[in-house]
DNA sequence: AATGGGTGTGTAATCGATTACACAAATGGA
DNA sequence: TCCATTTGTGTAATCGATTACACACCCATT
């Protein structure tokens, strides 16, 4: 390995000089400057990222914690977090807490001791170990989909999203509106989602019956579970329509419906969260919410980067969306 | 910032022994053991890993270069290395050259920089700067996807997928079969692919028409651009099945089939290659090939730690693929 | 009693960069 | 001509860990 004290004897100059063409700081004569980027141009000399940042602090990689990497809305984020980083020179150290959510603080301790320059957290609940592991880690720190107190985020507008989309559903003459969401932990999609469901049919003068409620894990296949248990459960008493709280959910529970021989929109409206690419070529098209995640990765990326030159910008951020009326509904 | 001096210093050790008993390696007597540990835990000590990284010149970091993070192919492997890695307590620094062919090569020297211990590259072209870059990286590395001269590869059996599959539409009772493919930049999907399809046209002793194949770029809009095309440059002598190289674009020519008032499979087939979630679920269920690309992924990672560990493996693995029949064809 | 190996601990060099400080030469304004 | 800047370069400390080496002690064996 070649390092800068190599480049500087072989350019005849000491390794401050060096150091000095390689970073664009201080003074250094034309010449000095020429023969050493010769050199490195010759040897290929690559510096020591780790020697850098052990003395400056600073390590030029900011961390990720996901709850899952394989997941669309996940890399959606990362793709618009990586688009605006990559363009300052910062690269991404990617985590996955694989739904753990105990490892989420474990990440952030371990992002920490890799001097990442800041970290962004994709939350899926919210706690006070987790709050006060994030206070230790004095870094910039982003939130992006939950709030979280005294912390900069970037949140969905889960409430009025919820809210439009079952006013869309109650104008459309349903008044038998079933409820397929998550659970409450998921302060966003677990909580602030269904209040806007609630809030919104209670306002429409409807009570929402405890059995045209049902929770699932994200998943399409407890989507497909979700909605035969309301089916089998309300055999003489069936709902009209469905309001699910993510596009995959949704999927799974038109593929129920659809094996039941339901016809969507005419015996079962249905509407999910997320504008899944899927939700647009499935049959029919599914009536969903675009919350435009790639976007929100690269607000989050440019308040990050932000913060890291020390402008103070803690706030809260709603991030807009849009409801996209299809087929299903 | 407490480092490995304050811890000593509190626990009455040299800082020679707090390393002994972080790394667990030399005597430590059980007391010193327990006054350090006891002060670990009261500061909440995080060892720098640049200090440690520019010591020991191991990083626990693997670099993965990608071409495009938001896809669910590349999705799919990340989470996939993540899995393997992870519990061997390695990160991974992610890059995305988003389809800029050129960036490989930079992101391989920026790894390096970065002392990253290994690197994963999905490529999408082959070509000799790329080669001579991997050469002098000096760094274990894995190419997933495309196999490189030199290099350990895991490669999907493209060739025999696509035959597979097009062995499939004929037996069907097809013979007029029109390709969508991509570029024959890319080596696998471009050039493999469309041989292996190729090759069964010939020995089943059917000449593909030049105006029956249509090339995209991967996305959907592409699919259905090549499917238009197809469809108008055939009025009179049109196809009756269709090969696609990937999922997206096969869903994109349903599409535009769809919309003409195509039946499908009755009047088009169509299959795909991928085992997108999406195909699965679109109506008519997509017939495609599932690729394991999780499992790829996690090959891959496992390869890439044997080399960690001084195992000399450079080999080409191919990994073994499944043909999904669905409603399309 | 002498010898030798297992234990336990510390000293100090080292990894490869950055940067405060010192100093010399060149430049320019009065 | 003289003094104050500006420009150019080098010396050496520093960042926070690891680890070779030295040393001391304890105990069992001969």
């Amino acid at each position: 390995m070649t390092t800068i004290n190599d480049i500087a004897k072989m350019a005849n100059v000491s390794r401050t000089t060096v150091s000095r063409v390689l970073n664009n700081n201080g003074y250094v004569s034309e010449s000095a400057r020429k023969r050493v980027m010769q050199v490195v141009e010759e040897t290929g000399y690559i510096p020591s990222v780790s020697a850098k940042s052990l003395r400056t602090k600073r390590s030029g990689v900011i961390g990720v914690i996901l709850p899952k990497i394989s997941t669309e809305t996940a890399s959606r984020v990362v793709g618009g977090i990586n688009e605006v980083v990559s363009k300052e020179g910062f690269q991404i150290l990617l985590t996955d807490t694989e739904l753990h959510h105990e490892k989420e603080i474990e990440y952030i301790r371990l992002l920490q001791s890799r001097h990442v320059d800041g970290i962004i957290l994709l939350a899926t609940n919210v706690n006070d170990p987790l709050l006060h592991a994030i206070e230790e880690a004095k870094l910039p720190f982003i939130s992006l989909g939950q709030e979280l107190p005294g912390v900069t985020s970037i949140v969905y507008d889960d409430y009025h999203a919820a809210v439009d989309m079952t006013t869309m559903i109650l104008q459309k003459g349903h008044k038998k509106i079933a409820y397929i969401g998550v659970g409450e932990e998921d302060p966003a999609v677990g909580v602030l989602r269904k209040k806007g469901f609630m809030d919104t049919m209670k306002k429409a003068g409807i009570t929402v019956e405890e059995n045209w409620c049902s929770y699932g894990d994200f998943s399409i296949e407890s989507g497909y579970e979700s909605m035969k248990q309301i089916i089998n459960s309300n055999r003489e008493n069936s709902p009209t329509a469905v309001f699910v709280v993510t596009d995959r959910m949704a999927i799974g529970a038109m593929e129920y419906l659809k094996e039941q021989g339901f016809r969507i929109p005419e015996d079962m409206a249905i509407t999910g969260i997320g504008a899944a690419v899927m939700s647009k070529y499935i049959t029919p098209s599914l009536t969903t919410i675009d919350y435009f995640n790639k976007d929100a990765g690269s607000k989050a990326a440019e308040l990050l980067l932000e913060q890291l030159q020390g402008k103070n910008t803690r706030k809260k951020i709603t991030q807009n969306y849009r409801l996209i009326k299809r087929d299903s509904v």
